[in-house]
Parts: C-alpha cells; sequence; structure tokens
DNA sequence: CTGCATGCAAACCGTTTGCATCCCC
DNA sequence: GGGGATGCAAACGGTTTGCATGCAG
C-alpha cells in the first residue's frame, strides 16, 4: 500500500510517450483510448506493453488508476485526490470540483475494525451532450 | 427491506431462491458466489438465469448492484443509501455505517453542468482477516 | 553478457447472448 | 397456443500472460 514516487523504475521510450499522452488529455482514457492515443507515436507498441506500463505507473504513484463504475478501468495523471462523476449514458468520467472530505476517512476508521486507506466519491449522472439526446439505457 | 410490489416481473423459483440468498447474508457476494449459494438450492440454474435476474433486479429496485473497484460486480439486498469499504488485499466488500452526506449532490450540481443522479462512496483498506496475514498485493 | 522491456498472440475471466425448450397464463 | 423464463453453451470484451526477441547497462 505504501506509494513511493521515488521509483527506480526505467523511462522507456513507450513509458515516456505513454505518461505525456496522458497527461494531455483532462478526460480518464480507457486503456484502449491511451493505446490509440500513443500509438499515433510509437505505430508498432503492443497492448500488453501499455497495459503493463499503466499498471506499473499506478503502483508507482504516477498516475491513478480509477476503479470506478462501469466495465473498463480509466486513468489519471492527476494524481491528487479528486473526486468523479460518470455518465449512465455514455461512461465518460469526468472531474468533480469540489473540496474533498479528509475527514471521512477518520469517521470511517472509527465505525469499523478495518485498516482505513483512504476514499473515493464517484458520483453518478447524465453529461450535459448525453442530456441533449435521448434517454437510453447506460453503455457502460 | 421493503420490497417493491409495483413491479410487474413475475416470481419465479429462481428469482426467489435468488433474492432469500442474497437477503440472508451481510457480505457483498458477487455473481458467481450467488450461483454457489442458490445452486444447492436449485443445482440445475444455469449461471446465465443468476446473471439475467441479477440485472433484472436491480433495475426494478429491489436490490441494489455495486459497481464498485475490483473487476467483479457485487450485489447488496440492502437498497438504501449507505457507503462501502473494499479489502486491497482479499477484495472483500463490508459495509461502513457511517451517515451519509446527501448534500454532497447538490455540491456536485453546483460544480458542473451534469444532471447529478446520485453518489456512491468507497473506501479502500484492508480487512480485519488480511491484516494479520502478511501484505500482498491486490487480488480483487 | 545479463536482465529487464517489448511486440505479439494466445489465454483468461467475468459477463452477455442466442437458441431450443419449458411452463404459466 | 403464445410470451416470458430457463438451461446450456458459445460468444464477447477487457485484461493478463507466456514467449521469443530486442536493447540498455
Amino acid at each position: 500500500m505504501d506509494i513511493k514516487p521515488d521509483t527506480d523504475m526505467r523511462l522507456t521510450p513507450q513509458r515516456q510517450i505513454i505518461l505525456e499522452e496522458l497527461s494531455k488529455v483532462k478526460t480518464h482514457p480507457t486503456a484502449n483510448e491511451i493505446y490509440d492515443m500513443v500509438r499515433r507515436r510509437l505505430p508498432r507498441i503492443g497492448l500488453g506493453t501499455v497495459y503493463r506500463n499503466l499498471e506499473l505507473m499506478a503502483e508507482n504513484g504516477l498516475i491513478l488508476k480509477l476503479e470506478v463504475g462501469g466495465t473498463q478501468k480509466r486513468f489519471d495523471a492527476t494524481t491528487d485526490l479528486h473526486y468523479h462523476i460518470r455518465c449512465l449514458h455514455c461512461g465518460r468520467v469526468d472531474d468533480i470540483d469540489i473540496k474533498t472530505v479528509p475527514q471521512l476517512d477518520q469517521a470511517a476508521a472509527d465505525a469499523t475494525d478495518w485498516y482505513v486507506l483512504g476514499h473515493h466519491i464517484e458520483f453518478v449522472g447524465i453529461c450535459k451532450s448525453c442530456s441533449s439526446s435521448s434517454k437510453q439505457p447506460a453503455i457502460n
């Protein structure tokens, strides 16, 4: 659970470009979306490499793996605590810019005998562009 | 606890038993775990039936489908808003008995142009039984 | 030379779906 | 008899992994 940002992992071109591309966007792309972005610059990169490196960077605290609802995991280059909202229609995930509630962790620790490490809040709703279109069952 | 009467879905033996078994436990079993529980009473039930009926009951508000972190979805017979904690080691999910913060939804609505429907808080940590054993990477 | 990193493809796992059959209205 | 529900098995989609090759130290 201890995150070590001062890691010894080599900065290969693949890793560097994955990190660059992820940092470029404010969305929270899936592994496949990142694969597509990176492939424009490294056409021969494999999907496995993308997965392996995203996982590794998440372990090292360079990026965040969002374990939110929906079928796919999403990644975030912004590692400080912040909350998200997911569209029930299209699966898109945005940041929610409200102040965090760190005291929740203490409340949770008081309410249980677990060792509490943190929390995440996921709002759900319908994004702007989806609320323009007709209502559909969730895709993601 | 209260079962919605205003649903038109037939109460087949399979559905009844799935609901009964899910209501029996305070854990938040995965579809496969529910399948195992139900199969003791209905040995010929298919996994597809379990999935279909869990999905249907979730749509009708009889149960909750927990879209939390980890690889598998989990189900909960308690449908009122409450929060959860997930063990990074074994994947187990427990309830966290703190009071909910419904005003978060309003704060989120103010902070975005989405249509906000609700929220869920997932704490992460290490459960009692896992903290006794040695530290391992997350399984789930 | 040695070991980690990569590309590729196959395996994996949870979930969904098509279909023939069954059962209740 | 007709429409939904079931069991079964195959398909699916996202992710992981085994392996041969490549490349940096």
